[in-house]
DNA sequence: GGCACATCTTTACACTGTAAAGATATACTG
DNA sequence: CAGTATATCTTTACAGTGTAAAGATGTGCC
């Protein structure tokens, strides 16, 4: 295994458990170094033998962040039942689950969009791990824009979806927007109506 | 005045302004309170006889920045020619009024926008604010709605315009999309070309 | 002139991220 | 198996943060 045995097991995972606990309960302002530390029952500077520095250990948790959005979009969109069109739905299912993820993980999903570009450019991986997550709703996009004959730049539309999908979730977690106050049952549905105002079939 | 001739003139305006220009030169992390007492040469806990605290500077800037976000939509909508058909284009200048102030003021929107609903319901001149913005984009996509006659829920409507320009202008901080990726001429042209995908007349 | 009060300063404290140097257990080399 | 190198963790230290508490200082009012 080469790292298990060490001193602790291995660290690192529990750092990054812990620190991802601690984000979910009290937020990207509560969450110190010494506070991870703490509750790994270690010394506060022990992170830096496996992070640069703080800015490190958020950007991982940011990369994790944004396989789970991906993960969640596609079970989203497999949940939705497939019908004969083809992937008519599935846009929709990707929009809830974006949404979705957003609202059960707050804090990471504002830590993963959180920063200026410059601060993302140095994590590659990160970079890397968002542009999974647009590829797949943009490629989407584009399949749906086919079968309904749509008209238009693909990535013009991608980017309308994104964007619509992305300041959706924003505004629900400021508080700015609600299901009940919108008339809706549920925040899967205010998703469904808002998209539905996308003229492309979602 | 009052509070004109006190020790300093009025510490109170000069705090603000500091802050908001370290905020426009360092961002919100690099804006600390001593950074700010010592540019506006004052003690470092000057401020707490204007200021209950950190959070409520931030809150006050952010307030103002309500406004100058809802002016800027404004004169952006009043620069766009106006058709004789009304309001048609009106929304769109709206719209670029909205994701162009994001841009010219990267650091202040991301203030705006930043912390849960639990932060902004502690201080209501920063929500009612934040509703005049709101407000005055609603009316403008309902009144659109009825002139173009289209179905649907107004303030469903009104949602999905505020999410997709609000997502883009985030979309677009964050550095993930960019006018030149989307072969636009121009951030303005992209705000153009994105809300055209939405299904009421922009 | 004297009093009350708003304003600003001084001092202090707990907390933060992290640099530097020391301790320690593991892995590799002979 | 012995010994050295190395990754891992601890100790100590420092500059910087927000802010509470108490003292100083000028302003306006009676």
């Amino acid at each position: 295994m080469g790292k298990k045995a060490y001193h602790h097991g291995n660290l690192r995972a529990a750092l990054l458990a812990a620190a991802r606990e601690i984000l979910d309960t009290d937020g990207a302002e509560g969450l110190s170094l010494r506070k991870v530390a703490r509750q790994t029952g270690v010394s506060p500077t022990a992170l830096y033998s496996h992070f640069r520095d703080k800015r490190e250990l958020l950007a991982v948790l940011a990369t994790d962040g944004f396989d789970s959005l991906t993960r969640r979009m596609q079970e989203e969109a497999a949940r939705s039942p497939s019908e004969p069109t083809g992937s008519g739905p599935q846009l929709a299912g990707l929009a809830r689950g974006y949404v979705l993820f957003a609202i059960d993980n707050r804090a990471l999903f504002r830590l993963m969009f959180g920063r200026d570009s410059g601060d993302l450019l140095e994590f590659p991986q990160l970079a890397e791990a968002g542009s999974r997550a647009y590829t797949m709703m943009a490629e989407a996009v584009t399949q749906a824009m086919r079968e309904h004959a749509i008209a238009g730049k693909g990535s013009i539309a991608a980017t309308a979806a994104w964007s619509t999908v992305h300041g959706l979730a924003m505004l629900i977690l400021d508080g700015r927007v609600s299901a009940k106050d919108q008339g809706a049952s549920d925040d899967a549905d205010l998703v469904d109506h808002v998209c539905g105002m996308l003229n492309f079939g979602i």
